[in-house]
DNA sequence: CTCAAAATGTAGCATTAGCTACACTTTACT
DNA sequence: AGTAAAGTGTAGCTAATGCTACATTTTGAG
């Protein structure tokens, strides 16, 4: 029985849901990271990220690994690491929301810095539709 | 040389950061609960706790053991757990700061069942500053 | 008082995310 | 071309948070 003795994708782990919230936020920051960096620069190095979120590239690595058996960057040995489609839809999104957010924190008030800080940490807490009501406020 | 070998307090490990920023969200979800608990049943049990994060009573176990290490709270074995001065403390304010993303989120037009599922991630994120322009938004 | 159920504790495993140390590839400069 | 520096990969450790399985202690019903 397939049902409960994947390694890949079972839906009765306990682990899910948990393992789920933290992969989802580490994959969003990172993807959105890379967006911005080969936007910038045009590709994305290990190191490019190991600056950006300031921890060591072993750190990065294994992430990108992650990142590549989830279908969301494609990489080779010693090669810039790049995203696929579905990496580039999510890094998207993730910008927006962080967009809105930031703006949102502005429109209530808070100082650039400290809402940059803030928004990096909210963002991924936001529910649909707050970030709704969040974007209705800024536009009102 | 004390100084790098330390266990429980080296202010050079480079861990330090991270570690702390999870540890305290954890503690504080933690005595959070637990106050709301014993001002509700009396005692706070671990299987309370249990009950309220949903996850095994061993987690829950290891997770106390870290909390009286850091001075948040008392226990002896089979016993209830109790707050020290100091976890009262921390439990006071992240109370308040809760009820305050949750009443902000609701002043900006959340429903009241999103809103208390956001504010539980959310309230780790808000810095001080961003606390007060929410008060300040409630209050208007 | 006894004994089963409920609550806790302990051992041991998995995953994620940090790190250092050391090995190997690429890049870049002379 | 040759070599040093920069960038990556790999091995192996730590810590936090999940779990199951099994051991122990408390509690409560009879």
């Amino acid at each position: 029985m397939a049902t409960s003795t994947s390694k890949t994708l079972d839906r009765s782990d306990p682990h899910r849901r948990t393992r789920r919230d933290h992969s989802t936020e580490t994959a969003e920051d990172y993807v959105e990271a890379m967006a911005e960096i080969i936007e910038r620069s045009g590709t994305c190095r290990v190191v490019d990220l190991t600056k950006h979120f300031g921890v060591s590239h072993v750190t990065v690595t294994r992430i990108v690994a992650r990142l590549q058996d989830e279908g969301l960057v494609v990489t080779e040995k010693y090669r810039p690491i790049e995203l696929t489609t579905q990496g580039r839809r999510l890094a998207q999104r993730s910008r927006q929301r962080h967009e809105i957010v930031y703006e949102f924190l502005l429109a209530v008030g808070v100082d650039p810095k400290v809402a940059a800080i803030d928004a990096e940490g909210i963002e991924h807490h936001v529910s649909p539709q707050t970030l709704s009501k969040f974007k209705a406020f800024v536009q009102r």
